[in-house]
DNA sequence: TTGTACGCGTTATCAA
DNA sequence: TTGATAACGCGTACAA
């Protein structure tokens, strides 16, 4: 009777039938520290310190305990060491959606950024106000996580004092936030280089293209990109013209509709900024659809970099979002490090001209 | 000294000069049990059994404990919580990427359903050969999650195998796998539907675009497409016309490249079935920015239910993902469960008629 | 209905 | 270098 110590097991799970896997070795309820100590021949403790690589266990005593562990195929309990160490080595990201192309990238490099560093990454899809309010009440996240990295998430400043209650660092990665460490992208800096790519191009008669949610939220990315704009033009003492500055309820082809409305105008502009790519896209396409020529009859840039602006052989300011999520991960990783560094850092927007930009047509 | 036995915390994590938070009540090292326990003057079991809403408490006495704990904004320890139960409540995701637009899709039904049911999800972007011999090498996941859901991942029967050792469900979403619980579609019903639809239309040089990838990884759901559209042209004795058959490596403008190569050809096709709606938007791109009208001049189809499709006014056969998502976000908690049901479902595709497939050019 | 006491699997402290 | 042993915070038989 090897093991006189383990004498529970219930069954556990799996009903009658179901397969309990081909793989022999892998009996129920896996293999703890105490039976690695038992085959190697040694204490729990050491086990604990020969498989963390601490100093102060011998050398052969390290090989045996290495060797015991993997015949056994045995992994330390993430919960029992978080449990004891009063860390998860896990990280959430929150975000309002993770199906679109923004969100989806800076997932992504979150992903990767924190893997690399050993940190596992817990998702939190907060869509609207009310899944906001609960987020923020409720704080799903306490107590699993070492810290917590919101991706563009809208939030009021009594929302973000209140995520304090979590205890844990807190990063804002897309987008600013007073006190808070963040990354994000110079908005305003970004319009402005888009509008003065296309006055340097001979336009006057420039729409901005944005679209609105279909709740109350405002985004700072958007005031902050329409200021812009409006900082091109005064600064080149164009103008502005209320009624190029149009704005759609948020849908996949809003740009289409844009556009039909900016061609009804009785003076339509000859080129147009979109707030994104997406736009620029739907815009774009709809002015294919109607044979406008681009950018012979309109000019178009959007903003983000986005794969499919570049089939299009659309304009646009990259805003290299890899580069916001490489970057948020690495300050969450010091924090939760206790190492100093930056606390933010305004990652820089990249234009890049394609060809969907060209003078203005002659009248 | 009202906690005698609670003389720990050494300072912990935060610098001398970071910020502790408004918030006063928020002590370092939150309230445990013991802690509600001794407020509401009762025993720790008792608390356990209040919060959990497990039958066998007085109701005052619930109510004392439920409000001495969100006076303390209590919160059971996920990490003590999972030990004494063996469960976490968590699930893995595993997929190749997260941000591109599939991908993104099932990720983000996979956290609707699994959070609706109270389950969090721990992602794991696997991209290449090399990244899934790993994965399955170290099996990283292991004891850290419930359950295990494969997002359209290529693996060997071995490596499929060996993923028994994380001795928790497994489901695959997007595939199929002997013997394993999944969620696919019909690929090769989904490609016949579509060549049919185009045959339908009168078109006989019809071809296929697909997109080779840069490792050696072969995917199922790209053989079973091929034999869709052999399937069709076979059943109306419409010859297959082996140029028709292009295969481009994998780029966001392969589609354009496709065309090129079409158009090269003696004898173009009139109709083009697209592996995906990426490379049917890019190919009609092409084919726009040449002149050439859609579907005039060239019928279009793809496969997915992408919205840049709907932008474009291209047909496709939408392969639903979401509803993919959320059946196998189902499969998996009722194998955690341990409840019954199907354990493998197929998901029905939609032809969506769009515009971009008309008759054939007169000659 | 409530309390006691042990187990869950580690890490960390203190001796040896 | 190694070993006991006490936390870590919660769930749960078992007893009261």
């Amino acid at each position: 009777m090897p093991y006189p110590d383990r004498v529970d097991e219930p069954p556990q799970g799996a009903a009658p039938g179901a397969d309990e896997g081909p793989s022999g070795p892998a009996s129920l309820s896996p293999a703890n520290m105490a039976d690695v100590a038992r085959l190697a021949g040694v204490s729990i403790a050491t086990v604990s310190r020969a498989l963390r690589d601490v100093p102060g266990v011998g050398e052969s005593t390290r090989r045996r305990v290495r060797e015991v562990a993997d015949q056994l195929s045995y992994v330390v309990s993430p919960e029992a060491s978080s449990l004891s160490r009063r860390e998860t080595g896990r990280v959430a990201v929150v975000m309002p959606r993770m199906d679109v192309w923004f969100y989806s990238m800076m997932l992504g490099g979150l992903e990767r950024g924190l893997r690399a560093e050993g940190m596992d990454v817990l998702v939190y899809q907060v869509p609207g106000p009310a899944e906001r309010g609960a987020f923020v009440r409720d704080l799903p996240a306490r107590r699993k996580v070492d810290a917590v990295v919101l991706a563009a998430l809208p939030l009021s400043p009594e929302q973000r004092d209140r995520l304090d209650l979590l205890g844990v660092p807190l990063v804002i990665a897309g987008g600013a936030a007073r006190g808070l460490p963040h990354v994000d992208v110079d908005d305003r800096a970004m319009a402005r280089l888009a509008v003065e790519h296309l006055l340097d191009a001979g336009h006057r008669d420039i729409a901005m293209v944005r679209t609105s949610d279909t709740d109350d939220t405002t985004w700072d990315a958007d005031l902050l990109r329409v200021a812009g704009f409006r900082d091109a033009l005064a600064a080149r003492g164009v103008p502005e013209r209320s009624d190029l500055l149009v704005t759609e309820p948020w849908a996949i082809d809003a740009g289409t509709k844009a556009l039909d409305r900016l061609l009804a105008l009785p003076q339509p502009p000859t080129a147009v900024f979109a707030y994104s790519d997406e736009l620029a896209t739907a815009l774009t396409i709809g002015a294919w659809r109607l044979g406008l020529r681009v950018p012979d009859d309109l000019s178009v840039i959007g903003v983000d970099g986005h794969p499919t602006a570049a089939v299009m052989g659309l304009s646009t300011i990259d805003q290299q979002v890899e580069l916001q999520a490489a970057t948020a991960a690495e300050i969450t990783v010091r924090l939760v490090r206790g190492v100093g560094g930056e606390r933010s850092v305004r990652v820089p927007h990249v234009l890049v001209t394609r060809g969907s930009v060209g003078p203005p047509p002659a009248r």
